[in-house]
DNA sequence: GGCAATCTTGCCCAATGGGCACATTCCTGT
DNA sequence: ACAGGAATGTGCCCATTGGGCAAGATTGCC
């Protein structure tokens, strides 16, 4: 939040490059371009692409990294009064109907057809989850102990893993645009009963 | 199970690569070595180490897919006349006290020091939960619905991911050799705790 | 306003990935 | 049993890549 001006413009350098890499890989796929060309269409030099991310895989699936900020910000403020289930319920969803959802998706698609973007797609989740996690842990200090936090987030991005899985073969070109997401509440529905009640 | 000769030789290239790899990496470090050295190393030539992995990350990490064989005949075996919680936490424990554990904890390790290494670690993780899955769905088969064992895997690797992470960490040189095993086993009781009762 | 830390970039070269061709080994249908 | 077909290991080759180094530019701190 404190983050300076410096910050700031390396986030939008390395933004500007993974969207570039992003856009061509949609339109070409992965293997039709070189790093060279996502460098020249963001406006940087092969050299600063390099400066971060060690391949064009990163910056692909990093565009899936999304929707953290706004649900950070969320559990901050649900999480007075609230049991930490709650919280965390309210958090997801607002967390997955913002970008994150259909982002991953995405990228998610291109890793099916380019099994070599798999890896960093699954990095990308798994950062997120600790992202998440740190902040949950934090959020919820003084009232619920650390390992269970932790295991509470686990269970949920596990759990919601699946779904992400199913998600993406889903193509439905004549339904309306939120069929997606509409299942998907259903499922996160689902989900949260499991955590409540158990298996 | 029925696999021929052709596939067994191909599976034994690849794990002699991954193993020779796994080997330097641990003595020298990831970026300690070349690939033509991992490729002499386990008798074949660097061609060949490419027809199997697209990078050394890639090799290393695959090490750490251990325990599934034995989980899953587990797992066909106690499913008779128990519940499906039942049979997961049994093969779960099995698979990670055969060699899973020990072995996910080395890679971890490796990984902490070289990043490069976490995405192909996440993937090997994603991989082996999604082959847990798929036999636990055709076990399951008649008795619960897919999707209600999808989730419920989700939620376990999801929990047991967690610890992973922390096991990292543990070096107990003067303890035990096993105290990190028997942590271990009090945090999946603790984890299958939840998944009966909820959180 | 100036100093220190950080970023971008060009230059450079070893390491890498993957196409192609060929020999060898395994599998399958007859 | 055997011949054709498929898959694997390998050498050769070259475009692509990662990353070290140093110079020039930009920002933050005093």
């Amino acid at each position: 939040m404190i983050e300076g001006l410096r910050e700031r413009k390396r986030a939008a350098t390395a933004r500007a490059l993974a969207e570039a890499a992003f856009d061509l890989a949609k339109e070409r796929g992965l293997d039709g371009f070189v790093i060279e060309e996502v460098a020249e269409m963001a406006g940087y030099s092969r050299r600063t692409f390099a400066n971060h991310y060690p391949c064009k895989e990163a910056a692909v699936a990093s565009v899936a990294y999304a929707g953290i900020e706004a649900a950070a910000d969320a559990l901050e403020e649900v999480s007075e009064g609230r049991g930490l289930l709650d919280a965390v319920e309210v958090a997801l969803r607002l967390q997955l109907t913002t970008t994150g959802l259909s982002r991953m998706r995405e990228v998610l698609t291109l890793a099916r057809a380019n099994p070599s973007l798999e890896p960093h797609v699954y990095h990308v989740q798994h950062r997120m989850r600790l992202e998440v996690e740190e902040r949950m842990v934090a959020v919820a200090a003084g009232r619920y102990p650390p390992s269970y936090v932790t295991l509470l987030v686990g269970a949920v991005y596990g759990m919601v893993s699946s779904a992400l899985e199913g998600l993406v073969d889903v193509r439905l070109p004549g339904e309306l645009p939120s069929r997606g997401a509409v299942e998907f509440d259903d499922f996160l529905t689902e989900v949260f009963k499991h955590l409540r009640n158990g298996f």
